[in-house]
DNA sequence: GTATAGTCACTTTG
DNA sequence: CCAAAGTGACTATA
């Protein structure tokens, strides 16, 4: 019999994907030993308590590492100006005077407490009445003109109405300049959930604008569902961080977290700039009229860029015709100054990398890479023989490992593992082949082999009884492929579960796919989860979790990634087993994570949560001590990533749905994944998986 | 068929 | 109130 391992929550423990990189050198960890990831009942697995603790606003703050100002205007025009346009000798000069290099100085930290960067403090729980409802300060709200309204689907239970909302004036930016340091684990996962919770309303939001297949109208509309759901969300007052201006890390947000959208990044407030690359503090804002740059995109749209990860070339903006040529000179303004200007003080930038993202779409995928600060800052001339002012990046040592080289790590990882990673791996596929895709296995931190032991189940096996249930010969008989009102539609309200992707719209009590007794083919939008893995997953040894399961493959959120199986037993059966101390799962246990996705209740304040189709309670459990598929070595967390949605298909009763896994975030390659085993019963003392 | 270029409709900010 | 920032979805072309 296993052992159990003290519960750890996933959340709390350093992104294991930081190790995924490091070397195989390490102590044999002797004590974890576990072959699926369970816990110990402890007082620690409920709600956290927030305690505010308020931080002096004095001794906190940051000063300018030159304690000189000079008007930066006058600085600098009067040191360039001379030679700006004159071309052909363009040197390598830094602005700033060697004496006040920002590193040079930077460990001499001033309390000067008139300094221009007052407003620099440590703010903590602050900001939890902030984010929460979206801090609205707003008195005046207004129709601007009634041409501007929106016709928009909400939801009901079982179909789709609309209202009208109209749109309002919005509050500008805060110009209070923060930088929040020293969160607490219960501060820590508090943002977390509302950055998730956000980021779920965003997604919902898009996919629900996104036009429907027929369309048949002639009348073609390019559809930007991403800017409808931004738009919308910022109606209700639902962006993230606009009271505030922060400088450094955002709450809630972790190094490799991924966007597909830059107005998605705008909600988080991650970076505020619907296009542009710099996002800053503008001199009229600032305390001291001079501006601070927060956050710059790597894109690629710039010829004279150089990426080298930890140390980066950016150039400035501007100089650039519609064409996104060089045409002119680029000015010390804007963005180019506020740069100049943090670098000056030594105030680090977010960075965030686009990268064309291989598979999928051929779209762009955004990367949170962390903190840089500024070293050097020149004028230069671009390849296109305009001048373009450059600064160079460095990553603040101490991060967790970059998004985008793991990204690209993964990648590589694809086609070669041996050769990327060539001790460690005990299989290439434990599956032997019943799955999709492989499901590897790996362990580069101690002799344990224990998933190697299990026969793998790819689904999960039902008794016999559980198909002998009337009704369950039916099906929809749509040969081309469901449409909207077919047969399948209705049983699930009216409506389909997942969208023309494969990714799951809105959770429900219980889903019914399309199965054996319908006529749709294959290919059919209602099948989904019965095709099995997509994404190519692996069994790791992590020394915090014992057994973890993360992915090679980018997972978009609300794609299926894969079922929980095991046997089924009947409560008798479970109870006999049980005795003996076999490793048995209880489905009833689980969280309701389902009720969160596709959860438009900031939205519309008609929003119910669908209860339709409804479902018994269960009252089964599942044997996993012999045979088991990847999923059971999935880490728990109460803030997990994967939840577990009840799905049928090759039969129709109630009593016994498919455990099926989604994604609840866009879930970057080599990160951890978990899923909310559900607290345990206050009365049994029992969780969802028990010996 | 698949990559690339071009075109168009957008939004927020300072 | 407007200029400037560039994307994302689509269409045409190589």
């Amino acid at each position: 019999m296993d052992s159990p391992i003290p519960f750890l929550d996933l959340n709390l423990l350093p992104d294991p994907s930081t190790a995924v990189m490091a070397a195989a050198t390490s102590p044999k960890s002797a004590t974890i030993n576990s072959s699926v990831n369970k816990f110990v009942e402890t007082g620690r697995l409920l709600t956290p308590k927030l305690e505010p603790k308020l931080e002096p606003f004095d001794d906190v703050y940051q000063t300018p590492v030159t304690q000189q100002s000079q008007p930066v205007q006058e600085r600098f025009l009067s040191s360039t100006s001379s030679n700006f346009f004159s071309n052909s000798d363009f040197a390598r000069t830094p602005f700033s005077d060697q004496n006040h290099h920002p590193f040079s100085q930077s460990s001499s930290i001033s309390s000067d407490k008139d300094s221009v960067y007052s407003e620099f403090y440590r703010i903590s729980q602050l900001f939890r009445t902030a984010f929460g409802k979206g801090s609205q300060s707003n008195g005046d709200v207004e129709v601007v003109d009634p041409d501007s309204r929106a016709i928009v689907p909400v939801p009901d239970e079982n179909h789709m109405s609309t209202m009208v909302v109209s749109k309002r004036r919005y509050d500008k930016r805060s110009s209070e300049l923060v930088r929040v340091t020293d969160l607490g684990v219960d501060d820590q996962r508090y943002f977390r959930d509302v950055v998730r919770r956000t980021r779920m309303v965003f997604d919902s939001l898009r996919v629900l604008s996104m036009p429907e297949e027929e369309k048949s109208s002639g009348l073609i509309r390019r559809l930007r569902s991403d800017l409808r759901a931004s738009s919308l969300m910022r109606e209700r007052g639902l962006w993230l961080n606009r009271d505030k201006r922060i400088v450094g890390s955002i709450p809630g947000v972790h190094i490799g977290d991924l966007f597909f959208f830059r107005m998605e990044l705008c909600v988080v407030g991650l970076h505020g700039q619907a296009q542009a690359g710099i996002d800053y503090v503008p001199a009229s804002q600032s305390s001291n009229g001079e501006p601070i740059a927060t956050s710059v995109i790597v894109s690629g749209g710039y010829e004279d860029d150089e990426d080298s990860g930890d140390t980066i070339i950016y150039t400035g903006h501007g100089g650039q015709d519609k064409f996104s040529k060089q045409c002119m000179h680029q000015k010390l303004e804007g963005g180019n100054l506020a740069l100049e200007r943090s670098m000056h003080y030594g105030i680090e930038v977010r960075v965030i990398r686009g990268m064309k993202y291989a598979g999928s779409v051929t779209s762009k995928i955004y990367v949170y890479d962390g903190l840089y600060r500024i070293l050097e800052c020149w004028f230069d001339v671009g390849k296109s023989g305009f001048g373009v002012y450059k600064f160079k990046l460095l990553r603040i040592d101490g991060q967790a490992e970059m998004g985008s080289s793991i990204l690209r790590f993964a990648e590589n990882l694809r086609s070669k593992p041996l050769s990327l990673r060539p001790s460690g791996y005990l299989s290439l596929d434990i599956s032997m082949k019943k799955e999709a895709v492989p499901v590897l296995l790996f362990n580069d931190i101690d002799n344990d082999q224990e998933p190697l032991y299990y026969e793998y189940l790819v689904g999960t096996v039902f008794p016999p009884f559980a198909f002998h249930q009337s009704g369950s010969g039916t099906g929809c008989s749509c040969v081309s492929g469901c449409v909207h009102d077919c047969f399948c539609a209705m049983k699930n309200g009216g409506e389909f579960a997942y969208d023309q992707n494969g990714c799951l719209v809105r959770g429900k009590p219980i889903i019914f796919e399309c199965g054996p007794f319908c006529q749709c083919p294959p290919q059919c939008r209602n099948r989904v989860s019965q095709k099995g893995l997509k994404h190519r997953l692996e069994v790791f040894r992590s020394r915090e979790t014992g057994w973890g399961v993360r992915s090679l493959d980018l997972i978009p959120a609300g794609a299926f990634i894969c079922e929980y199986a095991g046997v089924v037993l009947t409560r008798e059966q479970a109870q006999v087993l049980s005795m003996n101390g076999d490793t048995l799962i209880y489905p009833n246990r689980f969280s309701d994570r389902w009720a969160e996705w596709g959860d438009l209740s900031q939205i519309y304040s008609n929003y119910v949560r669908p209860s339709y189709p409804s479902v018994p309670p269960l009252d089964f459990a599942m044997d996993v001590s012999r045979m088991r598929n990847v999923a059971c070595y999935i880490s728990h967390s109460t803030s997990p990533n994967v939840l577990v949605q009840f799905v049928l298909y090759d039969h129709n009763n109630l009593m016994f749905p498919h455990l099926m896994l989604f994604a609840m975030e866009n879930i970057p390659p080599l990160r951890e994944l978990s899923i909310d085993y559900g607290v345990a019963d206050e009365w049994s003392g029992k969780l969802a998986i028990c010996n």
